[in-house]
RNA sequence: GUGGACGUAGCUCAGCUGGUAGAGCUCCGGGUUGUGAUCCCGGCGGUCGUGGGUUCGAGCCCCAUCGUCCACCCCA
C-alpha cells in the first residue's frame, strides 16, 4: 500500500465534525468583529517569502517547499499567510487611503520533523488590520482572540504573553546592544545560539539552554532602548487590555520568528500541548506593506494553529459532535427502495434543514435500526409492505418512549419542521 | 537537522529465557416473520510496518528502511 506523505495527515469524519463546528465559530466571531473573507493561493513567488518572512530566518533558510516551475520560476508553497495578504490587497490597490479588516484560512507547508500538533502540511486562520496604527487596533484582535478562547471553552488552558520590540531602528541598535554583550561570552553559549549571534541575535533570548539563559540575567534589555512613541503604544495597550478585562503577562524575552514585526507582539500558549505550546500568535509589523514594495503602511494581525486549537478543544469537550444525521430512513425489502427513495426526495423539498440518511446496503430491518440509533438521529423512518401500500411511513422515536405512528408526507414535514426548531 | 521510545486484527492492547499468535471492543450470523439498549451462543478477521541477516526454528535477536510519538530545534 502507498502510505501518505511524511508530515501529511487526514482528518477522518470523527475529528472533521469538530473541525468544522470549531472552524465555523471562529469565521463567525470574525464576521462579527466587521473582518471580510479573503481566499488566497497556496503558491507564491519564492521572493515574496525570502523579502517578507526574512532571509535569516529557519522558515526561508531550511523550511520552505520550493520547486521550479516548467517556466523556471522559482515558487514556493506558502508557509504563511501574513505575506500573501500583503502581496494580494497591494496588488488589487485594496491598501489604498483605506483601512482593510481581513480573515484567510487554509493549509500552509513547513518542512519541519512532525510531531503531535506540528505538521508539514498545517491549517491556519489568520485576521489582519491594515492602514490603521496604534494600540486600539492590537487591542481589537486580542480581545476579539480573548472571546474565541471563552467561545471555545479553552480559555483556562491558555495565556496571553505580551512584548514590544519596538521600532525598527531601536531594534537595530537594540540588536548591536546585544551582540556586543554576548561576543564576549561565545564560548559559553549552546551551540545553536553560537550559530544565531551572527544571522539573527534576538532569537538568542528565548533560547531554552539554562546556561544560556542564565548569561542573559545581565544582557542589556530591550526596554530600555525603547523611544518614547514605542513605550506610549505599549502603556496604551496594556491599558486598553485591563479595560477590556484580558488578563496577560509581560514577557520581555518574547521574540517572533519572523522578521516582519515592530512594536507590538504576542502569543497565547498553552502548557497542555508539550512543546507546541503556541496556538495563536502574532503582533505589528508597521514595515512589512512597505517592505514588499507598497507605500508605508501600518499592519498587524495574527494566526492561530488550528489543529493546536482542536486538541485544546478535546482535552475538556471529549464528547463526539453529534448529529450526523436527524433521520435515519430504513427500507424493509429491497422492492420498496425506489419508493422510499422518491419519498426522502419530496421530503427534502418540504423540509430543507433536516439531515435524512436513507440505509444503503440491504440488511434486515434489526441491523438498519442498529444503525439508525449510531448515526444519533432522532427518528426513525420505516418503509415496508403496509406502509407503501398506504403510502404513509411508520415514524419510530429512537431517542424518547413516544409510540411508533405512522405518517403520510405532509403531515411528516410538518412535524419534523416543527421538531428541529427547537 | 540531533538524541530517544515505539510499530502485533478495523480500534485498544497482551504475547515468558527464540518453539510457529491471543483478549476486549467493532463487524457479521443466530436466540426474534418487520423494530435500535443489555444479555447469551457462534463466526469473519493477521505475510506481527517493510526489506535483509543470524538460527534447525524469529513477533521476540542484529542491520537497514519507512512511519508515529517524546525531547531538542522551530513555530501556529
Amino acid at each position: 500500500m502507498v502510505q501518505s506523505v511524511r508530515g501529511m495527515r487526514d482528518v477522518l469524519p470523527d475529528e472533521a465534525r469538530r473541525w468544522r463546528s470549531v472552524e465555523d465559530r471562529i469565521k463567525y466571531l470574525m464576521l462579527g468583529y466587521g473582518y471580510e473573507e479573503i481566499h488566497l493561493p497556496l503558491l507564491e513567488a519564492t521572493e515574496l517569502f525570502s523579502r517578507g518572512v526574512g532571509e535569516g530566518t529557519d522558515i526561508v533558510e531550511k523550511e520552505m517547499y520550493t520547486l521550479t516551475d516548467q517556466e523556471g520560476s522559482g515558487i514556493t508553497l506558502r508557509p504563511e499567510g501574513t505575506a500573501s495578504c500583503v502581496r494580494a490587497l497591494q496588488e488589487h490597490g485594496l491598501l489604498f487611503n483605506q483601512t482593510q479588516r481581513v480573515f484567510y484560512s487554509g493549509p500552509m507547508f513547513r518542512y519541519e520533523r512532525p510531531q503531535k500538533g506540528r505538521y508539514r502540511q498545517f491549517y491556519q486562520i489568520g485576521a489582519e488590520v491594515f492602514g490603521a496604527g496604534g494600540a486600539e487596533v492590537d487591542a481589537e484582535l486580542i480581545s476579539m482572540c480573548y472571546r474565541l478562547w471563552c467561545d471555545l471553552g479553552i480559555d483556562r488552558r491558555v495565556h496571553l504573553e505580551l512584548n514590544t520590540l519596538g521600532s525598527s531602528s531601536v531594534r537595530k541598535r537594540y540588536r548591536e546592544a546585544l551582540v556586543t554583550y554576548l561576543t564576549p561570552l561565545i564560548d559559553q553559549l549552546d551551540e545553536d545560539s553560537q550559530r544565531r549571534l551572527s544571522r539573527n541575535p534576538l532569537r538568542i533570548l528565548d533560547s531554552k539552554n539554562p546556561q544560556t539563559q542564565a548569561l542573559l540575567e545581565d544582557a542589556p534589555v530591550m526596554s530600555a532602548f525603547l523611544d518614547e512613541e514605542s513605550v506610549a503604544n505599549y502603556e496604551r495597550l496594556k491599558e486598553l487590555l485591563n479595560q477590556l478585562q484580558v488578563p496577560y503577562q509581560q514577557n520581555d524575552r518574547l521574540v517572533r520568528g519572523l522578521d516582519y514585526y515592530t512594536d507590538t507582539v504576542f502569543e497565547w500558549v498553552t502548557t497542555d500541548l508539550g512543546s507546541q505550546g503556541t496556538i495563536c500568535a502574532g503582533g505589528r509589523y508597521d514595515g512589512l506593506v512597505e517592505m514588499l514594495g507598497g507605500k508605508p503602511t501600518p499592519g498587524s494581525g495574527y494566526a492561530i494553529g488550528l489543529e493546536r486549537v482542536l486538541l485544546l478543544h478535546e482535552l475538556d469537550h471529549a464528547e463526539r459532535e453529534p448529529r450526523s444525521a436527524d433521520v435515519y430512513c430504513c427500507v424493509v425489502d429491497p422492492a420498496q427502495h425506489g419508493w422510499a427513495m422518491h419519498f426522502i426526495e419530496q421530503l427534502r423539498e418540504l423540509a430543507p434543514d433536516l439531515r435524512i440518511r436513507l440505509h444503503a446496503g440491504g440488511g434486515k430491518l434489526k441491523n438498519q435500526l442498529k444503525r439508525a440509533d449510531q448515526t444519533g438521529a432522532q427518528w426513525a423512518l420505516i418503509a415496508g409492505d403496509s406502509e407503501v401500500t398506504n403510502n404513509r411511513v411508520a415514524v419510530k422515536f429512537l431517542r424518547t418512549d413516544q409510540a411508533q405512528v405512522e405518517m403520510g408526507l405532509n403531515e411528516l414535514a410538518a412535524f419534523l419542521n416543527n421538531a428541529i426548531q427547537s
